[in-house]
DNA sequence: GCGAAAGTTGACTAAAAAGGTAGGGATTGT
DNA sequence: ACAATCCCTACCTTTTTAGTCAACTTTCGC
C-alpha cells in the first residue's frame, strides 16, 4: 500500500514540466537534477509516459520534453496508469462472490475516481496559490 | 498500490470469525482450510491480530480463536494497520514543503478514513442481506 | 556531410519486500 | 502421559523495486 517511486518520480517530472512555458524544451538531465530522480531511472519513466501521450521529446542536440497535451488533461490517475500498468488494489485472492470482494470494488473505485479528478493544471494551480508565484520563466 | 496477502488474509480470518457465535472457539486449522489461506502464515497473522487487541486465543487441546471485540468495533483500517504496520501512501521521496506532498496527504486521508468507516459487523451484515443466511451454526 | 550532443532501448543486477515454510517450545483438555 | 493446539524464531523462495550500463539512433550546428 504504498505509491511507488516510479510513480512520485513520474509525477514530479510532470509537475515540473507543466511549470514550464508551453514552447520550452527541458531536457531530462535538467529535470533529474532539479527533481533529484536518478537520470537513468527518469529516462525510462519518461519512455512510459510518452508512450502514454503524456509528453512528447525531441532528440538531437537542443532536444528535450515537453507536455503532449494540456495540464488539465493530465490526472494522477492517469500518470500512475502509465507508469504502473494499472491501478487496482484486489490482487484476486478474494474470491468475486464473497462480500468483501464488493466491498474492495468500491474503494478502489472511489479511489480512483479521486485520483482522477486531480490534474497537474490544479497542481499549478495550488503551488502558485501556495507560494504566489511561479519558478520557471523563458 | 496493491493490497497485500497478509491483509487480504487477515480480514478473510476476523470475517469468518465474526460470523461464529460468540462463544465458539475457532482453530486456526479450520479458518485456514474454509478461507484457503497457508495454515503457518495465518499463524503469524493471528499473532499480530492478537497483539492488536482483535482477537483473543485459548491454547491447548481444543484451544482456538474468538474475536476480542464486538465486530462493530473492528474496522478495515484497524485489520490493515495491525498486520502492515501503518496505513501510508507517501515514502518520504516528496518533501513536505511541495504542493504534493499536501496533495497526497488529503488523498491518503480520505482514503484511511472510508477504510475505517467500514467494519466487520458492515460486512457481515452486507452478506446476511446478499445472501440471506448465515453460514455458520452452533 | 560530419561530428557532437542528446535521446532511446533493452538487457542486466542489486536490494528489499512479499509470501510462505519449518522446527521446536509452551499450554491445555482428556 | 499424550495429543492437539497455539506461539515464537528463523529461514527460504519468489517477485517487485529501483537503479545501472553499454550500445544505438536521431538531430543540430557548422
Amino acid at each position: 500500500m504504498k505509491i511507488t517511486a516510479r510513480a512520485d518520480y513520474a509525477i514530479l517530472a510532470i509537475f515540473e514540466l507543466a511549470q514550464h512555458p508551453e514552447t520550452i524544451r527541458v531536457q531530462a538531465r535538467e529535470l533529474a537534477k532539479s527533481q533529484e530522480i536518478p537520470l537513468r531511472f527518469l529516462e525510462q519513466i519518461l519512455i512510459q509516459l510518452k508512450k502514454a501521450g503524456m509528453v512528447e521529446s525531441v532528440r538531437g542536440a537542443a532536444g528535450g520534453y515537453k507536455l503532449a497535451c494540456p495540464a488539465r488533461e493530465i490526472s494522477l490517475a492517469r500518470i500512475m496508469e502509465a507508469v504502473e500498468g494499472d491501478v487496482t488494489l484486489l490482487d484476486s485472492r478474494v474470491k468475486p462472490s464473497c462480500v468483501l470482494y464488493k466491498v474492495w470494488q468500491e474503494i478502489e473505485h472511489e479511489f480512483v475516481e479521486r485520483l482522477g479528478s486531480i490534474t497537474v493544471e490544479d497542481l499549478v494551480r495550488r503551488k502558485i496559490r501556495d507560494e504566489g508565484v511561479l519558478v520557471y520563466h523563458i
